[in-house]
DNA sequence: AGGCCTAACGGACCGCAGTCCGTTTGGTTG
DNA sequence: CAACCAAACGGACTGCGGTCCGTTAGGCCT
């Protein structure tokens, strides 16, 4: 289980991630004190051993805090991960929402578009470790036979089709979007229906393949 | 660890995917059978409990089989979910491949591709937990506080930018060109750089800005 | 049929994520 | 300052994924 519902002991502070009136139910003083050790500890180890190996009693022990306390604090090790690279986000929220061009306001939205790409492109090729960490199975899924016939079907048409361009990589941006993961999250978070997906698939079908 | 690399004790038809001329290494009788009992067993299961209560214990009890010997075939969990899956898997690929339009060759290669867009997202549709289950995690990355900012300011930009449709669909669909998991993916096994990923990004936005 | 060699087997074992519950303590109230 | 209580703590405990290595038995060769 991944943190609970709302009312969950968790979060307050946990995922801050634009919280910009602190309306806090407030943190106990030593509650604070120890998420602050165990994020210090947490980045610490995984600064050394890599975020691949980082284990939640390693944490726990480097920060001199039992166990308990790491997963009241954090949910989960998914948690953890997530708390550590939210500091880093929080400054890229702030750089294309109220930052300078071309992140920030103050240019044409295709550019800004374009830049955010690029900024997060290379945000995550810095911190890849603790992204891939907290997005595991990765390789598995990108290397299983099915998916490369599929983006392998996918590129032929495209080009069959009189597309130009990088074929793989615009076949990929299309097979995302079949992903389980967002597919599930869209039918029963988002209250959308199947024939709503595929209508949206129809229309990025479109959108690539139209030669303008 | 998933599975070694290819000269690995797994896979021969492990991961059929495509196997026409099957100059299969051969297996043993044994091996063979307890193969074919233990995707049995685990199907079983899956369907009594969910695939998200099947534990690797469970299935080789069912299939009266050491636990060893399950992680020999399927190499990992992972591994095991994939091999139940492939049997769907396959006939699909048959269909898109070698079967009748629209599916299949013999019509216009965007009416094609639509159709297999649509094929694939009811397929996943009636297969979920196995799917979300070979694709852990997935609700915990979908609800994370900087992908719901990073969606919500790609859909602001997109509005704004004049563009027509289901922006929210849209924006997932560019969002899911900057996953850890795809980024990591092109870098590391195919070879691509950062910069051109770059590219592929900014094509990627032209043709869904570009009004036609 | 007998013997050999290697692939396959099986289950004890290990490490880590996550839970549970008895204990401690910050903070608040009278 | 004392008493009280909810929040926080901590670490023993559980369950499961994955490994290891001594044992078993297919299949081939003579």
């Amino acid at each position: 289980m991944t943190p609970p519902s709302e009312p969950s002991p968790l979060s307050p502070p946990a995922r801050p991630a634009l919280r910009l009136v602190d309306q806090a139910p407030s943190e106990r003083a030593d509650a604070a004190r120890n998420r602050a050790r165990l994020l210090e500890a947490a980045a610490e180890l995984i600064q050394q051993q890599g975020a691949e190996h980082l284990t939640m009693d390693a944490v726990a022990a480097a920060a001199c805090v039992g166990k308990g306390t790491v997963f009241r604090r954090f949910g989960d090790r998914l948690g953890l991960l997530f708390a550590v690279l939210d500091q880093t986000e929080q400054e890229f929220q702030q750089a294309f929402m109220f930052g300078p061009p071309p992140l920030g306001p103050g240019v044409d939205p295709v550019v800004r578009l374009e830049a955010f790409g690029g900024a997060a492109l290379r945000q995550l090729h810095a911190n890849m470790d603790v992204y891939l960490e907290s997005d595991q199975q990765a390789s598995a899924r990108y290397n299983a036979a099915p998916r490369r016939v599929r983006a392998r079907h996918i590129e032929v048409l495209l080009r069959s089709a009189g597309v130009q361009g990088d074929l793989e990589l615009l076949a990929g941006a299309l097979l995302a979007t079949l992903d389980p993961a967002p597919v599930h999250h869209l039918l029963t978070e988002r209250g959308r229906t199947v024939d709503e997906l595929e209508a949206a698939w129809r229309d990025l079908v479109a959108r690539i393949t139209h030669r303008c």
